[in-house]
DNA sequence: GGGAAAACATTGAATGTTCAACCTTTGGCG
DNA sequence: CGCCAAAGGTTGAACATTCAATGTTTTCCC
């Protein structure tokens, strides 16, 4: 008697897998279009949380730029040494440190700003507007799920 | 005269960050199903696609686990002292190494296979069916659209 | 056939990330 | 008040990843 074939679980069925997948080539491409500045990813994205004026929290800024703390002590500490970002002490709270762009470091956000919409375009091109705002949606809801 | 804000670019509405923190999230999630059995996510990716029986050279093994090669040469050396696999020189193109699951690896391999879909079916009961397998496709068309 | 170029994998050094331990400051509460 | 636990951030050592360079083997092509 011919039994349906017991079809091995491809790793690619896998959501984890085709999240990786994807992020890993976006992440390139992403990559790319900030190689002109010379910025890696996770700098682009510090410099656009902080874009907003506000001062940053290190945990808030970790939260919020993916890395975990002791790595973006130190990613910033290379910023620090860049002069594109500050450190202030928080006056309501010594623990706390806010982080805050230099004018060097808000030139170059609007740089790297331009090239990221870019990016955004050149996908949005290629992939479809539609696609493209339904993958989003369903990434944001999958993420609140997640909380 | 009232002119409508001019709206930051918010990162959350890039396509690159929502990839990202979903990647992150997912994985995650992935880890702590994976701690189990101590295994990282690596590995788990490696020993799922050496799960077929053939022999995988070092470069195919590298694409479709998303590491890059040199990364894969050190992490498959761990996995060979823990005796999970093994490589064999490739008879017809002795450039070429060709990499195998070891008895040990197989078993293992099932049990992270188990584990691997528990967390799939826990993405899909909080996430929803529907949802999964439409962002699935849109992550495969999307995947598609960069090559 | 023979020599140059490409493909495959690995290596060592430089770089980046993580884990656990640490210091300081704050908040809670007896 | 005064103590102790928790929160915020940093550090140093261990670990993992990356970049460029290397050694083989194969392919191409004259």
């Amino acid at each position: 008697m011919a039994r349906t074939p017991a079809q091995k679980p491809a790793i690619s069925d896998h959501l984890a897998y085709l999240l990786a997948q994807a992020n890993r080539e976006i992440n390139r491409q992403l990559e790319s279009h900030l190689r002109k500045e010379g910025v890696p990813v996770e700098q682009w994205r510090i410099l656009t949380i902080l874009s907003d004026g506000k001062g940053h929290s290190m945990g808030e800024l970790a939260d919020a730029v993916l890395l975990n703390h002791p790595t973006l002590t130190k990613t910033i500490d290379r910023m620090v040494s860049d002069a594109l970002v500050y450190r202030v002490q928080d006056p309501t709270d010594r623990r706390r440190v806010l982080m805050h762009l230099s004018d060097r470091g808000k030139v170059l956000a609007k740089r790297l700003t331009s090239l990221a919409q870019r990016q955004e375009d050149h996908i949005i091109r290629s992939y479809g507007d539609k696609s493209t705002s339904e993958l989003k949606r369903l990434l944001e809801s999958l993420i609140d799920s997640t909380n």
